[in-house]
DNA sequence: CATGTCACG
DNA sequence: ACGTACGTGACATGA
């Protein structure tokens, strides 16, 4: 069978319609078949449609669209212990599981793809993008991550070494034994037991151990510091260097993310079996996992990212002229936003003052409150209400944006990207304040973050065109919201870098400059 | 399967 | 009185 459909699958000028085309384009490809001419995929007509409205899953979407059940992958396999492989699922039952996936499909695309055809914006994001992308995502799945899977199994060790001497601590200071990893356990120690105040609750209600509660009661006990030690170990341990090793694919001996283009409501991609979008960075132990990001020998990792993406775009869209200025001054925006607030000159700015302008900066982006900016800084909520009227008084085309988005939201339902991409807020007109105020905060965040997420897909299919004429120098490995990790050949570095930098930097013309950063390494930690 | 926690941008 | 910064995915626990 697969002889047979081989030559019309790699045709490209018969053209494909699917249904999550990626997955069976990943399937067909183990089986040596080049899927060619997608032209159509029923989960991104969906995701483009409304991001927000659903699962853009084949069931999901048959119910919905078609009132229709289908026959559920499960129903045909079993589950659980007694699940058992497609490949096992007699050919009756196979046969018309499959069948009524192409049925269902096509009947899905003639309900979907009148109502995108229509919208000439959305059809773009649709056409220009997404569809495009799939055959980009599917390669960079197929081709994998090298990783270092010894260094990260010798990591794994000593964890284990410091974190069996953090729980011999922990039952000496709390005099008896109990399990570090049940926050359960530990809030009856810690509230019941030691009578530690209770700083913070969790969302159900209950006495939080989280990292913020602990370190609010650390001044008080030693084992709260115990505690959190412990669980910066044991975080790396499980869902990386003991993960990642078991992950490699003994095919390849690279490890194989997946990304979902039709997750994210704001039109980010999401990574899966592994994350590799959640790689520790911020702390030293945490970047040894990703010195074990390798490139083969003869190749280095190129990492290029955007530098502050978001806000660029913010000052694109608001058209702010200080913010602009700012960019186009190439001056560092915390520096000068902080010259601004706190009115002194830019030379003037104390490293507080710095940082303090920075959570004012990323904390406008997702539309936080005074009250939220007083707890991020730890300081008093007038002086925050205070930062906040001059951070507006200063950049006046900020607050006017802010303003039209909700606007926008509560009389369209939604709101827009630069290229057209729509985000929906369901709950922007909720009798529930806490709902609404929520739904106020999305939609001032989701056209940053959705254009910057518009822009990196614009700059992977660039990139990729470019790179098939470069005669494997180079290959696009992940992408991590901002950034994009290639593995290049040591004699192509300079050119590859240049064309990468290129090709990222031209993927929107906005007011401002696009400034991408790029880093050449042995592996992805030294490649920042 | 829900909950709490924590890794990233 | 409540909640208060957006978007994700993975892990361990415990019912």
């Amino acid at each position: 069978m697969l002889g047979a459909l081989k030559p019309v699958l790699e045709d490209a000028t018969r053209p494909k319609l699917g249904q999550h085309a990626k997955y069976d384009i990943n399937v067909l490809s183990n089986y040596g078949i080049d899927v060619r001419g997608l032209v159509h995929d029923t989960m991104l007509q969906s995701y483009v449609l409304n991001s927000t409205a659903t699962r853009h899953d084949m069931d999901t979407l048959a119910k919905r669209h078609l009132a229709y059940d289908t026959i559920h992958y499960e129903d045909v396999t079993g589950k659980g212990a007694k699940q058992i492989a497609f490949s096992q699922v007699d050919v009756d039952s196979a046969c018309r599981y499959a069948a009524e996936d192409s049925d269902i499909t096509l009947r899905l695309h003639h309900a979907l793809w009148p109502q995108l055809q229509s919208q000439a914006a959305l059809r773009a994001v649709y056409e220009d993008i997404e569809i495009p992308l799939v055959s980009v995502l599917a390669r960079m799945e197929q081709r994998g991550v090298l990783i270092d899977a010894a260094a990260l199994r010798a990591q794994s060790q000593q964890l284990a070494r410091r974190m069996h001497e953090l729980t011999e601590q922990a039952f000496a200071i709390a005099g008896r034994n109990f399990s570090l990893d049940s926050p359960k356990q530990l809030q009856a120690i810690l509230f019941d037991e030691l009578k530690l105040p209770i700083l913070v609750k969790t969302p159900g209600g209950q006495p939080s151990t989280n990292e913020e509660a602990l370190a609010a009661i650390a001044s008080q006990h030693e084992l709260p510091r115990v505690i959190l030690d412990y669980r910066g170990l044991a975080k790396l341990r499980s869902t990386y260097t003991d993960k990642l090793p078991a992950m490699v694919n003994p095919r390849t001996g690279r490890v194989h993310t997946s990304y979902g283009q039709a997750i994210a409501t704001t039109g980010r991609l999401s990574s899966s079996d592994p994350n590799l979008q959640n790689i520790p960075i911020r702390t030293e132990e945490g970047r040894r996992i990703r010195q074990a990001f390798v490139a083969p020998d003869g190749w280095k990792i190129v990492a290029a990212d955007y530098s502050q993406i978001e806000l660029r775009i913010l000052a694109h869209l608001s058209g702010d002229a200080g913010l602009m200025a700012a960019f186009h001054g190439g001056q560092d925006v915390h520096r000068a936003t902080a010259a601004e607030v706190f009115g002194v000159s830019q030379e003037m700015v104390d490293p507080n003052q710095r940082r303090a302008a920075k959570t004012i900066n990323f904390g406008l982006m997702y539309g936080m409150s005074a009250f939220g900016l007083a707890r991020a800084l730890g300081i008093a909520r007038g002086d925050a209400q205070d930062y906040m009227a001059r951070y507006f008084a200063r950049y006046p085309g900020v607050q006017t944006f802010m303003e039209e988005v909700r606007e926008q939201a509560r009389r369209d339902g939604y709101v827009e990207t630069l290229f057209g991409r729509r985000v929906y807020l369901d709950y922007i007109h909720s009798r529930n304040g806490a709902q609404r105020a929520g739904a106020e905060r999305a939609a001032i965040n989701a056209p940053m973050q959705g254009t910057a997420a518009d822009i990196i897909k614009r700059a992977m299919l660039a990139v990729d065109a470019w790179l098939i004429d470069q005669a494997d120098s180079a290959r696009m490995l992940m992408q991590v919201h901002d950034e994009l990790v290639f593995e290049v050949r040591e004699t192509r570095i300079d050119a590859i870098v240049a064309g990468v930098r290129e090709r990222m930097a031209g993927a929107a013309q906005l007011q401002v400059p696009l400034v991408v950063d790029i880093g050449v390494g042995a592996n992805w930690d030294e490649a920042h």
